[in-house]
DNA sequence: GTAGGGTTAG
């Protein structure tokens, strides 16, 4: 009977083990896994008296193995956990409701979720208890759907649940952003008298902050009668995810204690709201105010995206270090968020130098897509391309987001051949349906090529609504290939789909302008009035010694303005020597060529590039990022500029990257 | 047990 029980049993351990054996295992194990934390933690002697009922002849009850099961729940020792049921399966115990649930939290917390459910299916009269352990696996692997079938299930026996079952339903609900079922529990738990509970309070107040309902949450938080610091934080979070950052500050300040977790919460609501100086300040306080709080691999990942907003790379590389000598470089998301910091603050070989530093089995579809995107926004297609054939090559199934950044990448390095070709197989080959944004980078890749009338067919005969990622591509493409009758058509499409766009206005004017059609170009402006919109300030900022500092398009009021003043009036004659010949074509107002000049000279750009010149020494790679895509003019005088004063510029526009050296750009003139 | 999260095209 035990044999037959043991083949039916789907855990694989179960036939080859004896009370024996166990002994010998929980022994080696305890000695093998802890050796260097035997000197903490008594792991070893604690296993050994809690297994000790289990070795004796006299049958052994089912408490007994629960002890264990508790034991070894988060420790990861998932081979002697299978022991100990295998253990159990040959005294003929099956599990009841108590042990049951104990197996099915090891199971979970040691990555085996099929036994996890496996176990909970065999348990003859689930409790609450039992359900309770299956709900948390389900919702901690991700599975909500399954958590709230299983809720129901239990609700359906008669099982009420308790303050343990509540929150994971909870945050099933949020997860799902489904704020009707997440009432429907709410009111489930009122009726038990739940909702006081400091946990299911807790729960509730993020539930409807993942659902957007921000007045409700705060509603609970005021009718809370016992609150922690965990309901400050998921209201604080409501706050900024809304962009009441006022709101969420005062709530802040107000708090008695903060821990790790609200400072966290400031500093990414900062960041995802674009305040990146103020995330980079609270950064600061919190380590400064010594208030006892240690940043964790989260807080690194949340202040990392305020560098790379802003372009820090010396901040960026300051926090790298000090997230390395607190030990926590070493986690993969914090070295996927440096990635992209180095990537977005320019320094593609830093980057790099992070990527390669996870190992491969750590290499998430996040990383792998982080790396491809770097590569694909400095223009080097090749490397996109490569490091996708390493990702396949490395089992990693690629997704949207793969193919976004691979697809850009060939648009931005030319490669039209090669991003049709991944274009037309992604169906097939990998399983990812093209999408909008792919669509975009391939009317961008026929653009480049000077395809204009094949994107536009590709257009007509897409799948789905083309938005405007897809016309702006269209746009772009006419303007450098001089089309204005396609472009006009793009442009109406634009109007219609991003009324509040003025860049749209701005780019079909510039077109006007460039063929002397000035009475389209004031008709454009009038509209532009009309809506009450102004063309978005072109604003540029270079970090030196790591202080940035901005400039607006003719801006006087930096410091340094008359120096940089002089050197950007003496910068035209010296460069037309080598050739350079002022682009004064896009400049919008119909005035004398000479102005024009001027015009051109005040350039935000212009200006962070002759400050840097006029503040580093010579060698020091200058690296400039701007708001809006960089102008003509501009590109062709830092390809001079980097080729006479024998600088690497790099400047970051709002869609990508350009390095120049030599007097030649990464972007092959094409942006 | 609850709260904080990195990658997306013009």
């Amino acid at each position: 009977m035990l044999h037959g029980h043991a083949q039916r049993s789907p855990f694989p351990l179960l036939q080859t083990t004896n009370p024996k054996t166990l002994f010998h295992f929980i022994h080696f194990s305890s000695q093998s896994q802890s050796q260097s934390q035997s000197r903490h933690f008594p792991l070893h002697s604690t296993l050994s008296s809690l297994a000790e009922p289990l070795l004796r002849r006299d049958p052994p009850e089912n408490s007994s193995y629960a002890a264990v099961f508790q034991f070894l729940t988060g420790r990861s020792l998932l081979r002697l956990g299978r022991q100990v049921h295998a253990h159990m399966a040959l005294r003929s115990l099956e599990p009841d409701a108590f042990v049951g649930a104990k197996m099915i939290a090891m199971y979970a917390s040691s990555g085996d979720l099929d036994s996890a459910v496996t176990t909970f299916n065999r348990i003859n009269n689930p409790s609450s208890l039992s359900y309770n352990s299956i709900i948390r696996a389900y919702t901690l692997y991700g599975f909500p759907q399954k958590t709230i079938g299983i809720y129901f299930r239990m609700r359906s026996l008669g099982l009420k649940g308790d303050n343990f079952t509540y929150p994971f339903v909870l945050k099933c609900c949020a997860d799902l952003s489904n704020v009707w079922m997440g009432i429907c529990v709410h009111g489930i738990s009122l009726r038990i008298g739940l909702e006081i509970d400091m946990y299911v309070g807790t729960s509730l107040i993020d539930m409807y902050v993942k659902c957007g309902e921000i007045s409700d949450a705060h509603k609970l938080f005021d009718r809370m009668i016992v609150r922690d610091i965990s309901s400050w934080n998921a209201l604080i979070a409501g706050y900024m995810k809304n962009g009441e950052i006022g709101v969420a500050e005062d709530l802040f300040e107000g708090m008695a204690r903060k821990n790790i977790v609200s400072w966290t919460t400031m500093i990414s609501g900062y960041t995802q709201n674009g305040l990146a100086e103020r995330a980079l300040f609270v950064f600061d306080k919190m380590l400064e105010e010594d208030s006892g709080v240690k940043p964790n691999w989260v807080t690194i990942m949340s202040v990392l995206p305020a560098c790379a907003h802003s372009a820090a790379l010396e901040r960026g590389s300051q926090i790298h270090k000090f997230a390395s000598k607190i030990g926590l470089d070493s986690n993969v998301s914090v070295q996927t968020a440096l990635v992209a910091m180095y990537a977005k603050c320019g320094g593609l070989a830093e980057a790099s130098q992070c990527f390669d530093r996870i190992p491969l089995e750590k290499k998430n579809l996040v990383a792998w897509n982080t790396m491809i995107t770097a590569y694909s926004s400095h223009g080097r297609g090749l490397e996109s391309i490569s490091t996708f054939e390493e990702m396949i090559k490395a089992g990693v199934q690629p997704d949207t987001i793969t193919f976004t950044g691979l697809l850009s990448g060939c648009s931005h390095s030319g490669l039209a051949d090669m991003g049709l070709k991944y274009f037309s197989c992604m169906t097939k080959a990998y399983s990812v349906e093209p999408e909008v944004q792919h669509y975009a980078c391939v009317v961008d890749l026929l653009g480049r090529a000077g395809r204009l009338v094949e994107a536009n067919k590709l257009i007509n005969n897409m799948p789905m609504q083309a938005g405007p990622s897809v016309w702006g591509a269209l746009l772009a493409a006419c303007r450098k290939h001089r089309n204005l009758e396609i472009a006009e058509v793009a442009a109406k499409k634009l109007f219609i789909l991003e009324p509040d766009n003025s860049g749209n206005y701005v780019l079909l004017s510039n077109m006007y302008a460039e063929v002397g059609m000035w009475k389209e170009v004031d008709n454009l402006r009038a509209m532009l009035k009309s809506q009450g919109m102004r063309k978005t300030p072109g604003c540029s900022w270079i970090e030196v010694n790591g202080k940035a500092h901005m400039f607006l398009g003719g801006d006087t009021s930096h410091p340094q303005a008359k120096e940089i003043h002089v050197f950007l009036e003496a910068l035209p004659e010296k460069i037309k020597e080598a050739g350079y010949v002022p682009d004064t074509s896009l400049v919008l107002h119909d005035v004398s060529e000479e102005e024009k000049e001027h015009n051109l000279t005040t350039h935000s750009e212009k200006l962070a590039i002759a400050f840097g010149l006029l503040n580093t020494s010579p060698g020091v790679v200058l690296r400039v990022t701007k708001n809006l895509r960089i102008c003509v003019d501009c590109h062709t005088a830092t390809k001079f500029i980097s080729e006479i004063y024998r600088r690497e510029i790099i400047v970051r526009d709002v869609n990508r990257f350009h390095h120049f050296i030599n007097g030649s750009c990464s972007c092959g003139d094409y942006w």
